[in-house]
DNA sequence: ACATCTATATATAAAAT
DNA sequence: TATTTTATATATAGATG
């Protein structure tokens, strides 16, 4: 692409990486843009973690997100590209019921993991606790218990 | 773009909304994966409801989602990763879906709050005891980490 | 860290299959 | 409806300010 193709690996080059990231991230969302307004009814959102962990979304044409407005309200370092800075943000409700989806996503991803890593865990620190009964054996109550702890 | 340009308003016909639809998600689905290989650490999500409410997914990841298995019939896994389509959507189970996610968004909003704290802070110490660990000091893998395996 | 420029690589609209 | 072809439109890697 470009001047010159460039392998599909990861970029080792820290600055390099970092200036691919933010120029194929802002390719990315003005695609999902003309698609959504060419085909008019498609809907998308996209969430994009990057490297680095910050939140990056898009929904329909807006290029916010909930967490990225967040940042800016927050005096971060300034390394937020030119999209996060001075956001009012008109859709907060809208940009959270994004993050809320994509984060059911994920976690609905992981759920097929997560036996497995409670047991890891369980292994390295093996004390009679709840997070060591097997899920199967637990009934609705106390797995909201578990939750509500957890989540506190 | 190719060999005429086209406005940026919706296409009218519907034979050809739905070749162009098709290829675009695909191009996007595309440079959403280059995104994830090239950067190597960026998570990606993207959902695409059609024109005709068929839902289509991607994620970089080799989990096949619980969401998906929600909206698809048919699922087609891949190693790194995943594109999928919804042969079927019952509109009624996706509605019933969303209204069970967006339920959740007073919970979401804290945990936005909390990732927003959480960024602030590196993961500096092993997590060893992550049940223990203030919540404060978590990174976001970490919590969703967390968050799945009880919601698991 | 960005914005701009420019040569090249891709994407893609329309047509053909 | 999907795939392939092909001429043109975009995207973008690398350089530069």
């Amino acid at each position: 692409m470009g001047r010159q193709k460039i392998p599909l690996v990861k970029i080792k080059k820290e600055s390099h990486r970092q200036v691919t990231f933010s120029k194929r991230r802002a390719s990315l969302f003005k695609k999902a843009s003309e698609l959504c307004t060419l085909m008019c009814g498609a809907e998308i959102a996209i969430i994009v973690f990057s490297p680095a962990q910050k939140p990056f979304s898009f929904k329909h044409t807006s290029v916010e997100s909930v967490l990225d407005r967040h940042l800016s309200q927050n005096n971060l370092p300034s390394t937020q590209t030119q999209q996060h800075r001075g956001n009012v943000a008109p859709s907060c409700e809208l940009n959270l019921r994004l993050t809320e989806i994509l984060n059911e996503s994920e976690e609905e991803k992981k759920k097929g993991q997560a036996m497995e890593d409670m047991r890891k865990v369980s292994a390295r620190r093996p004390m009679i606790n709840w997070w060591e009964a097997p899920v199967e054996e637990m009934n609705m109550v106390q797995l909201q218990e578990m939750k509500s702890a957890l989540e506190s």
